[in-house]
DNA sequence: CAACGAATTAACAATACTGTTAGACAAATA
DNA sequence: TATTTGTCTAACAGTATTGTTAATTCGTTG
């Protein structure tokens, strides 16, 4: 909200709060480790923000709006079908790209603080879920006119969302699991979305 | 290793532990906790197990053994490869349906007890991925064979792992933050096995 | 029954974390 | 210059955590 010029010591506290909670979440990034990665005593962090729960809360909003951001570009309908899908898949696998933290993040959110998200849940339904809705009414006409084979159109959005944040979120870790060096897995990854794209194409046009 | 008979609070705290661990990961599944749901004092912890990282060993391992365990039985060679497959991605999903913690579980000893997975490494490569590798010759065999279409084989391995893993990782909080209900959520879960083979299927088969 | 060893408890120590507060300091303001 | 305001520090309080230990109970066995 009042995220206008804030003191030097006020952002340096954001930030490595940003940073630690990504990193570590809610519980096991604590208010002292924000505090020295700032640079600052960890009474500035209370002296500033109050508790914990604060600047959580704080990280957690600009985060979640940016999520939900990132899914509005994808709803253009004048586009052919599989444009709008190809580009859907390739915008939500960059956003994850440039996040690659984020769902691990949202995912400890929803196991050990699921109470902060409670107010954003009216938000995610008039947002999110009109892009699903709308992906799912354009994949349901598709079928329709008989262009592409009969699917469960949220079975394939689940299918899409799951492949993309699955590369991000569980490949890393199987990566650790198997000693992969770190290009190895960078390239790994970069292949993902094209696989994701093909298969989603197999499914839907089988060629 | 010695699972034999332990006494009957050995067993109450072991079994405490494993469904704590699990449920909320090592660091927020406290000794106390564990001892209270267990109904003894926590001191009784520390004498059978000496520390809170032996018991977590213990319960690591056995989950780490029951992982590779439900790796064994997919590879037979004689049956088609289409049955093979098939009948492999339906033990990993069924093993997940049985086990739906344990990718959180393993998640998060990743994230924040890699150490503890050390010495499973070489483990790891002489039986997951032994059969990583006898999936992948296989697959690529029967591309070269021409009677699937050429994919990258590890990638189609990943689709495979990704789509099942989610599936119980991701697909209920994806549920909880859409305000699910968990019947709903159920039966999607139930409905996905047949979703991801009829995925992988259109991906080698085109139909 | 006596005695030994295992099981159990309650109390304690040590540490770490969140949050508060009194006071110091500095810069702008009157 | 004197005052006020915002920033910062150091110390403290309160709680929760892991782990220890001395004392006690209980069961088994000689």
């Amino acid at each position: 909200m009042d995220t206008q010029k804030q003191g030097k010591t006020e952002q340096a506290i954001m930030a490595a709060a940003e940073e630690l909670f990504l990193e570590k979440g809610y519980h096991l990034a604590t208010t002292t480790m924000i505090a020295r990665k700032a640079g600052v005593t960890h009474a500035m962090l209370h002296y500033y923000f109050r508790t914990k729960e604060q600047i959580f809360g704080q990280v957690l909003d600009k985060y979640i709006n940016e999520i939900i951001a990132s899914f509005q570009p994808v709803m253009q309908k004048e586009a052919p079908f599989w444009d709008t899908m190809e580009k859907g898949i390739a915008t939500h696998f960059d956003f994850l790209a440039k996040h690659p933290l984020l769902p691990a993040f949202i995912f400890d959110v929803v196991r050990f603080n699921p109470e902060l998200l409670e107010s954003y849940k009216d938000y995610f339904s008039k947002t999110i879920g009109k892009v699903i809705e709308f992906h799912c009414s354009m994949i349901q006409a598709e079928i329709d006119k008989g262009n592409i084979r009969k699917v469960e159109p949220i079975q394939l959005l689940m299918d899409i969302a799951m492949l993309n944040v699955s590369t991000f979120m569980l490949l890393p870790v199987a990566g650790k699991l198997a000693n992969t060096d770190k290009e190895t897995i960078q390239k790994m990854l970069q292949s993902r979305k094209n696989e994701t794209i093909t298969l989603i194409k197999s499914r839907l046009y089988g060629n």
